[in-house]
DNA sequence: TTTGCGTCGATTGTCGACAGTTGAATTAAA
DNA sequence: TTTAATTCAACTGTCGACAATCGACGCAAA
């Protein structure tokens, strides 16, 4: 019984021998985060592989990959869609985001080290930064990213894994309207009581601070997309090149 | 614009025209289930094809549609497997659960009727009665139908779906091992105080005592796990009929 | 006995094909 | 002008086929 020994230290990183199925999810699940898919859209397992070059089957596969998450829907015998949110749907996965990112927040003060506290610091910096220079668009993505590390340190790698997912769905509304936002500093500024709750490593008050900070951007995002901003079903109110553009 | 009437009352159910795809899913979640595929296994969709008798193609789609549930993972060029835990992972679903039950369980206080509350109880009630019958097998599936109906009462499908989910992957194993627990009273007892905390309406309560009857669930398991009895990866360590409760 | 190298059957990833549907355009009827 | 049939191209679900690959086996060399 010699086989125990040291875990041998490894020299390569296991190279990924991608198969086409996985490599189509990205495509598409990068063509929903950018906006080139929109919310409700169809997307013909045909079209795509004559355009990816590759035959239907792992397009089908790399579509089954993403339904299960949510994130494309398939009505039998009429194809796949993006899943278009309505807006009680869009609070829906906002709360679940809470619940996931309230729990993993409580578990990374316990864990996280005064590295991991300045990192987080830096990046709420870095949220000053972007909004001085009028990045509103990077903002987003470095906002979201703020609360990745957050969940990252929590140290489930489960729960941050259905962060990510859920960060797709969203990334694919939000983006579009970063620039709807009045006001990129007062984004920066929200999350310092987040920080302040970090440094005292209070749970409680992390927990109660992060509450209200998801819960002001849930309604936010909510308010926005029943004003019409994200309401990308109801198409007869769009023009006709939109519209177009839209489908197909 | 005489088209938002009364939401006409629907007589027929929308029959499903399942495709193929979720069908197999469905086999192969099932099989899971019910421990005819063990963790670990290979499942090679040529085989399975056969046995289904259709094609390869929807066979694969199916099994993708699992694997981004986590359940079905697949290594490229080596074929679908079930996914076996380990007792670190087993560790982290069960923290995820924790997570999505507190946060349903917390809001299902706010929205439930005294009649949910009833039929929380009753459910409690059902799981003394099959304590008293020995029916320890069918005690497990009516304690997650408890924690079930919480979720459930806790208004967000989006949640509910994760603990399905997560439900159908424990159940995996823990199925299995219903006989194994000491103390079938012991188990049912266990949810007094979560009644208490309901019929009290006190989310703050009922949140602390969920969160330590989850934990000591999440305790039990996983030690039975270190124990090896979930380990059906090596059922040879077992004797003849432990292997044969479990392998049912 | 261990280690390394072909061989070979089984399985995987991908492809092209085909029948059956669908939805949009088109035509005919009211 | 509206409503109902008809037509038709495009797409979907499923199938069988094929080359590439894997891993188990056996055999030879160390």
């Amino acid at each position: 019984m010699s086989d125990d020994q040291s875990p041998e230290p490894q020299i390569f990183e296991t190279l990924q021998p991608a198969d086409l199925a996985s490599r189509v999810a990205d495509q598409v699940l990068r063509a929903i985060g950018d906006g080139r898919l929109r919310p409700g859209e169809k997307v013909a397992d045909a079209r795509l592989a004559r355009e990816l070059g590759t035959s239907r089957a792992p397009v089908r596969e790399g579509l089954r990959l993403l339904e299960s998450q949510g994130l494309i829907v398939s009505h039998p015998r009429r194809g796949f869609f993006v899943h278009a949110y309505d807006a009680d749907e869009l609070k829906e996965v906002y709360d679940l985001r809470e619940c996931l990112e309230l729990h993993a927040a409580e578990a990374a003060v316990a864990r996280m080290t005064k590295a991991d506290c300045a990192r987080l610091e830096a990046q709420v910096q870095k949220l000053y930064d972007l909004a001085d220079e009028g990045q509103t668009q990077e903002q987003v993505v470095q906002d979201f990213a703020f609360h990745r590390m957050l969940c990252e340190l929590g140290g489930n790698s489960r729960i941050l894994r259905l962060f990510d997912q859920i960060a797709a769905e969203l990334r694919a509304g939000i983006a579009l309207v970063g620039q709807l936002y009045d006001d990129p500093e007062e984004i920066a500024r929200s999350h310092d009581p987040l920080i302040k709750a970090l440094r005292a490593r209070d749970p409680a008050r992390l927990r109660a601070e992060l509450h209200e900070h998801l819960q002001d951007a849930q309604i936010h995002v909510v308010q926005l997309f029943r004003t019409g901003a994200f309401d990308l079903t109801n198409l007869d109110k769009l023009s006709d090149d939109q519209r177009n553009r839209l489908l197909r």
